[in-house]
DNA sequence: TCCGGATCTGACCGTCCGGTCAGCATAGCG
DNA sequence: CGCTATGCTGACCGGACGGTCAGATCCGGA
């Protein structure tokens, strides 16, 4: 696992525009399978079939079956990020904030389900180990534009001054990672109503969170 | 993979008391490693050797690597289903209740961890595939015992009456396995205060969730 | 046109893994 | 004591997988 390289030994510090064609190929053929199945279970010849090239092309371009998937979350990290940025826009009321962040996020999970379900899978399968500079990384940026987005909210007396931003930030975050994890277990319940809707869902979540659960009062 | 079985073929409809020495031996080490590495990463070669028996003795007992699996899974449920009856009493006020129900469970995930963590890579790997009866079943009994317990509570009039069981329910389960899952990547992190204390967390959780966020009604 | 480096490939290797099998050892029984 | 059923094992097999290698192809520059 630790053999020579022959050439490449830093290949591009930062990805070089041009080459990549195989590469980029290889990359999206990846991800879809790893997300799907697993890094156990993917060969690295059903990755280089999809892509559409030779199985040794994968190895002159990646070298290792390991380093291969550490670009793929590298990349998935990127993209989610990115996404996330764009999103997290939103002005108004603080509720209506919570509503479009909580809607926002789960949107974000439901769309790019092939990455979520990569990063997700990193989180699980290897808490610390690995990848986790990178899952932290995306982990990290998400949480804290959360926790700094209820923070403002908070100093503008929004919310509660003696709540932990960090703890509603969970709840939020939570509340959207359960339904994406459950929903396939979730939709065969006749108990769960949500599991198919989940604009009403996240609409459902910050609203709680937000008059909270006592009786109303009158 | 659907070999003849030489006997066996029905072993036990209900787990025969008797017998069974090697097998209950396979079933934990079994149990230990996939929690850990998971399906694909473990070689029957481990479990056997962690059993300290012979990999031959794996298939005598089990036939396949795939029935090991789901005998590991449907003992978990039960150990897990059992543990989190036990827990699920309580009586009080409502948002004693919650509190009650949100740290149980969260302590409930922390303490069987493996089992935990085997059985929610099980919903993350293939949502419906596989053991999704079995995973499916465990999800289904606490969910669902969850949300008869705050149905309960919303009848007596401890709680809005609009409130969707269901949601809350989620919103419980999610923050926890929010917490379970994020915990080794929150510990490193400045922004999450609660992620070395797991019963401020779960209390903080479901007081917010009962007294809303909205800034205190002076 | 030739050259050199990069991209790419088919064939191959050593290893590991799931599963099989023929037989050993022990325990119950006549 | 012998017979048999059965838990158990070492040795083995076929296949798959990660990785290597020698070379073919392509392409830009001198």
């Amino acid at each position: 696992m630790e053999n020579t390289q022959r050439q490449v030994p830093a290949p591009a510090p930062a990805p070089t525009p041009r080459r990549r064609k195989g590469a980029e190929a290889i990359l999206e053929a990846a991800e879809v399978l790893f997300a799907e199945r697993g890094y156990n279970a993917v060969p690295v010849s059903a990755i280089a079939a999809r892509a559409g090239v030779s199985k040794a092309n994968v190895f002159h371009h990646f070298g290792t079956k390991d380093r291969l998937y550490l670009a793929v979350l590298r990349r998935a990290c990127g993209a989610a990020t990115q996404v996330w940025h764009e999103r997290m826009a939103g002005d108004g009321a603080f509720d209506a904030r919570l509503r479009h962040a909580a809607g926002a996020h789960l949107r974000h999970l439901l769309e790019q389900e092939e990455v979520s379900r990569l990063l997700l899978r990193e989180v699980v399968e290897n808490g610390p180990r690995r990848g986790a500079e990178l899952a932290e990384k995306v982990f990290d940026e998400h949480f804290d534009g959360l926790v700094r987005m209820i923070r403002d909210g908070q100093r503008n007396g929004e919310l509660r001054e003696d709540a932990d931003v960090s703890v509603v930030a969970a709840l939020l975050l939570g509340a959207d990672v359960f339904f994406f994890l459950a929903r396939s277990v979730l939709i065969h319940m006749k108990a769960a109503t949500f599991a198919s809707d989940p604009e009403r869902y996240s609409d459902l979540i910050a609203e709680y969170l937000f008059s909270g659960l006592a009786p109303t009062h009158k």
